[in-house]
DNA sequence: CAGTATCCTCGAGGATACTG
DNA sequence: CAGTATCCTCGAGGATACTG
């Protein structure tokens, strides 16, 4: 199927195990990073570098070229009048989603974990996927629509219930019990460092206990 | 707790994302081989070198400084007389063992996974329980006692049952359903390629079908 | 055995300017 | 906007020899 010597390139691990295997291709510089951000949406390539602070545009043109030929990545093109060019996963690199959340369940165990640092809508999301909890037994179905802002502003719609809670991107809300706009700077200060909800800058319609629900099951 | 100015290194990844941060602790090359190659068992210097094909001493020793400084390997001395330096991992770091199993799982449908290359028997064992699962209800608990060599042998004692499946190192093997002696590179072409017991190169005593079972239950 | 020291090569990728 | 091209610096780590 695959022959070592082939795989003997500068870099690689000549090791027969999946998990090497996995680190030849997603064990480079910045590509589980890239791979994060385009978890939850297509992405164009400006979107990329706004969303991935500190990358490069050569980094960032390399690392596309070499997920997409490792069959993680595809690069599309939108229907016209878009007719511009778009980031997406395969279905087997979305499901890279499993190894970003066992990482970040494991990191937030870490001693040095930085707690000031931005990141990204989505990024900010994902963890709060990575550690999500059902909401105790009896507990009736709580759906929160959650938009946070670093420059656009992104919406998703939570629902927590005893079945599981889940979070997706979302273009519309519906009905839901409360909604809520936050930075993602005041938004994270909640989810990771456990701040208040009542001292924070952050905007809530409805109601006040859904948001409370939402953070209980997604916090880490 | 961590300023963002100091962790701004070459190389670190500026980004508040748990995620992130882990792949500051993990992401560099051999970080995770050297990890994985101490989940199991600790081990000396020459140990992780015979166990890691084509790490330097000077790479290994570097990566042992780092591991150790971010608080994910311990360095001990054995008591007298043995008054030997070994590693091993903390209870944090040992927890990696979650974010190896989950690249396992997702490496394993890789359109260029390699089935031929090699690994140590630890590493093997690993991937077992990455991917193992409970025996199907109904059927008997099953104890495997399994010999893997490549160079020094090494004994691990397998449990299946419809609870769960489990691998761990052992020194003896006690009352079991069969024993098992193979070559890493043949109990890997059973585990990861699918080849078929009877035509192997195996050793079995005892109970021909437990060591089915132990198959179906870990097979990748 | 358990590393450290030295030398060297290599490629990643940051910064920047540029093109279609 | 969507990249590519160029230049440069930097550090990783392979190979090897060496030390306690």
């Amino acid at each position: 199927m695959c022959d070592v010597a082939d795989r003997r390139t500068y870099g690689s691990y000549d090791d027969g195990c999946a998990s090497a295997h996995a680190l030849d291709l997603i064990g480079e510089r910045w590509a589980l990073i890239v791979v994060r951000e385009l978890i939850l949406r297509s992405k164009r390539f400006a979107d990329l570098q706004h969303d991935i602070p500190g990358i490069g545009p050569g980094a960032l043109s390399r690392r596309l070229r070499d997920l997409e030929e490792s069959g993680i990545v595809v690069r599309r093109t939108l229907p016209r009048p878009a007719a511009v060019t778009v980031y997406d996963l395969t279905d087997w690199g979305r499901s890279l989603e499993e190894v970003n959340a066992a990482l970040s369940r494991w990191a937030v165990r870490s001693p040095a974990l930085p707690l000031d640092a931005d990141m990204s809508p989505d990024t900010l999301v994902l963890a709060m996927r990575a550690h999500a909890r059902p909401a105790p037994a009896g507990v009736p179905e709580t759906r929160v629509g959650l938009t946070l802002t670093r420059g656009e502003p992104a919406a998703y719609l939570a629902t927590v219930s005893p079945a599981g809670t889940t979070i997706v991107a979302a273009d519309g809300f519906g009905d839901v019990h409360a909604r809520v706009e936050a930075t993602t700077r005041v938004w994270k200060s909640l989810v990771i460092a456990g701040a208040d909800l009542d001292t924070a800058e952050v905007g809530v319609t409805g109601d006040r206990a859904a948001v409370r629900s939402l953070l209980a099951a997604t916090r880490l």
